[in-house]
DNA sequence: ACGACTTTTCAGAAATTTCTAAAGAGTCAG
DNA sequence: CTGACTCTTTAGAAATTTCTGAAAAGTCGT
C-alpha cells in the first residue's frame, strides 16, 4: 500500500484530528505535510501549492508552528528559499506546550481561592481543582523523562 | 479578602483561563459559575441570571458540560428546577477526555504508516509519532491512578 | 547596487462559530 | 385536564476567526 493518493488522505484525516485537537485549521494542514512528505525538508513554496492555500496563510501557519517548537528552521545551503522540517521531539513538545495552560489554571484556582472564605463550598472546589493541577504539574517531568528514557 | 465583586473578577478570569484551554465560550463560563457559587447546587435560571445570557445558550453549555461529565444533574426534591452540580472528580475527568484525542491521533498516525514504504521518511516520522501516543496512553492510567492515591 | 525571487504583512472578504429570541416540549400542582 | 413554569430546540443574527490577494520587505547572486 503505498500509494500516493492514499497518503494524501491519510494526511487530510491526520489534519482533521489535530484540528480536533486544538490546531487552527491551516497550521493543521501544514504539520501533515510535514509528516507526510518524502523529503527531508520543504520550502514554504512547496507547502502552498501542495495545499493550494496562498503564501500568506501558509506563512502565518509555519510563523505558529515555529513558535510552539513543532517545526526547525535549516540552514539554507545557498538558496534563496527557507527550508522547514518536523523537529524530531515535536510530540513531546505538542504535549508539553499544554504546560502553559496548566500553569494558568493553577494561577486561576489561586486567585478564587484567595477572593473566597475559608467555610465557602467554593473556597473547597477551588482547593481541589488547584490541588489536582499542582500534581498534574509535578508529574510531567518525571513522565517526559520516561519518554525520552524509552526512545534513548 | 472575602468580597463578592473580586469573586466574581476571578471567575471570569478562570472562564478564560478555559476558554484557552479549548472550551467552549459559554460552557467555559457557566463551569465557573458552579466553581464561584456559594450554593451546593445551582439551576439553568440561576446560570442564565447571573451571566446575563439566553436560557438558550446556558441549555447548550450545561449540555455539554454534562457530556464530558464535568457536571451532574442531582435529583431534584420536588421541584420543577433541574439542579446540578460540579462532579467531584470533575478536573480528572477533564484531563482524562484528552484520552480520545490520543486515541484519534493514534489512528490517524496508524493510517498514514500503513500507507507509507518501510523506506520513506514520512513512514519513519508517523511511526515516531505513533510511538509517542502509544507511551502517553499507556502511562494516564497510571498517573490517574496516583491521584487518586493521593487524594483518597 | 540591481534584479529576480521568496517570504511576510495587512486590509478586506469569506467562512465558521456562537449567541439570542421565540416557539415547542416536558413536567408538576391543582 | 388545565395552567403555570422551566428547559430544549432551532433558525437566523452577531461576532469572531481564518483565508486570500496585493503590496512591502527581505535575501541572494551577479
Amino acid at each position: 500500500m503505498n500509494d500516493r493518493l492514499e497518503q494524501w488522505r491519510a494526511a487530510e484525516r491526520l489534519a482533521l484530528t489535530l484540528i480536533e485537537g486544538g490546531l487552527q485549521r491551516m497550521a493543521a494542514r501544514t504539520l501533515a505535510v510535514f509528516l507526510f512528505t518524502d523529503q527531508d525538508s520543504v520550502t514554504a513554496g512547496e507547502i502552498a501549492e501542495r495545499l493550494e492555500a496562498s503564501a500568506g496563510s501558509i506563512s502565518g501557519a509555519i510563523k505558529s508552528l515555529l513558535t510552539v517548537g513543532l517545526i526547525e528552521r535549516l540552514p539554507s545551503p545557498g538558496s534563496r528559499r527557507e527550508h522547514y522540517r518536523l523537529r524530531d521531539d515535536a510530540w513531546a513538545t505538542l504535549f508539553t506546550s499544554q504546560n502553559t495552560v496548566i500553569q494558568a489554571m493553577l494561577q486561576a484556582a489561586a486567585a478564587g481561592i484567595a477572593a473566597t472564605a475559608d467555610g465557602d463550598p467554593a473556597h473547597h472546589r477551588l482547593a481541589q481543582m488547584h490541588a489536582f493541577y499542582e500534581f498534574l504539574l509535578g508529574e510531567l517531568p518525571a513522565l517526559l523523562h520516561r519518554w525520552h528514557q524509552q526512545t534513548g
